[in-house]
DNA sequence: GAAAGAGAATTTGTCTGACAATAGGACAAC
DNA sequence: GTTGTCCTATTGTCAGACAAATTCTCTTTC
């Protein structure tokens, strides 16, 4: 019903989508996912026949099984032949998605930017104080390989994402992990991304190597404010190899003093 | 109307759900998922024409039509109409996937609480900093409404996820507040998960709306720091509440001392 | 020869009507 | 009270048709 209005000023720099009348199925959806979301449709709760639903939205059967496929993609309902669709009880998982490219490239890229300072912060302290043999011994394993790629002169992104990765996996909670993880790949979908899928080797290796080492240090050594700082320093340092100035203040020293 | 409470438990593992045959679509959706994850359809690849598709695989437009919808949904492929369907570039959408149940109840929870308490305590640091009249007018509310529940004993459970909500929304950063958003709905799901379907009330209502007061008034005052250390007694309270303590030390005092 | 435009062919989107398969309730038989 | 059968409602599948959008082709024009 209510699509987003766009600021006709803003048209100028914004002429990638245009805004294409949805297809029928995809309003049936939105509507059903919408009385979902607000609790209308209470999970348990059998949703009207399909020709009822198509009477009621004035399309046809095919369009609403169309938009029921959907909901049942998205885990949201189940159909029983015979019986009818059903708001699922307890959904088994819990999504959350990001949409890459809905506003500024740039915009979109300090947002995320800034929300791997403050996890990734966290995380650094806690992996100081968790971590044992076989966490240092992973994240060296990824410091080394990005080692190599700098000698060959070759793309050490890759080896970058995983050191991150290994040092959330010092924290030993599967949860920080697999948020690291997430958003670890998100920043590289959204690097290719803005570089129109050229394949790119990082910039200024030797600098981003230099803060890798210096956390893995304040990792070994268990030192967590000072990981922390590393983090900080080493996230604010590859925004800002991106041309991104992160203006998040989140130093103990700062901001206590 | 007694109902026969038949112990189906005691039959044990020997009854197994039949299972039923997949549906023609799922059986589509699934080899065509299976054809793009090998790589033998690339990204930018068209698909076969629907009619083609229906003829390789024996079966009606209408259900290449439905395997294609749950593509399009799992957003592996996007179609234009008088062209045809084509594997996505790069996927727009990128999801987390929480699974829940899957490990110890407890130690699940306990997990949990220690990602929010890691997040929020940023969160907070930066709402701080961040905040602007409309978010604490926002916060306020769902203080009230808070307060409101809990003079009539009423469940303020939905209350206190929105306060938490609508700090990260000072924030002004959207990935931290969805990112926040999920969390606690995740978080909500296994509370009632764990207390298997009932709805059930906060656990000392007043000493967590005293933590919410305490937390709310720094960063009201923005002093980030001491922002941090509610959001952390605050989580660490909750966590408590639940019978869970956390082993999360990232109070800067501590830490750094 | 190259660019532009009209028209045909192709392909997805939607509609309609029909039948098959399954589920659930009503009802009679035991 | 239980069991078996029938009837009905509902989803799953099929077939054919037209609408809407895109792409290709051929013609026209410069």
């Amino acid at each position: 019903m209510s699509a987003t209005h766009f600021p006709i000023a803003e048209l100028g720099t914004e002429l990638s989508r245009i805004d294409r009348p949805l297809h029928l199925s995809e309003k049936v959806w939105g509507d059903l996912q919408r009385r979902i979301a607000r609790g209308e449709l209470k999970p348990g709760d059998r949703l009207p026949t399909e020709k009822a639903l198509g009477e009621a939205f004035g399309v046809s059967r095919a369009v609403v099984r169309e938009a029921i496929a959907r909901l049942k993609a998205d885990g949201l309902i189940e159909t029983r032949q015979g019986s009818g669709a059903f708001v699922v009880e307890a959904p088994k998982t819990i999504n959350l998605r990001f949409w890459k490219g809905v506003g500024s490239e740039l915009d979109e890229l300090r947002d995320i930017f800034e929300l791997r300072a403050m996890v990734e912060g966290a995380v650094a302290e806690l992996a100081a104080q968790r971590r044992d043999k076989k966490d240092l011994k992973a994240m060296a394993k990824h410091l080394q390989e990005m080692d190599d790629a700098m000698a060959r002169s070759a793309d050490g992104t890759e080896a970058d994402d995983n050191f991150h990765i290994a040092m959330a996996g010092a924290t030993h909670n599967s949860y920080v992990s697999r948020l690291v993880e997430f958003l670890g790949r998100h920043f590289s979908d959204s690097r290719k991304l803005s570089w129109h899928g050229t394949r790119r080797q990082l910039a200024h290796p030797q600098e981003a190597q230099r803060e890798h080492r210096a956390l893995f240090e304040a990792i070994s050594r268990g030192n967590a404010e000072a990981a922390r700082r590393c983090a900080l320093d080493h996230l604010r340092g590859t925004a800002g190899r991106f041309g991104i100035k992160l203006s998040l203040d989140l130093d103990r020293d700062s901001a206590a003093g």
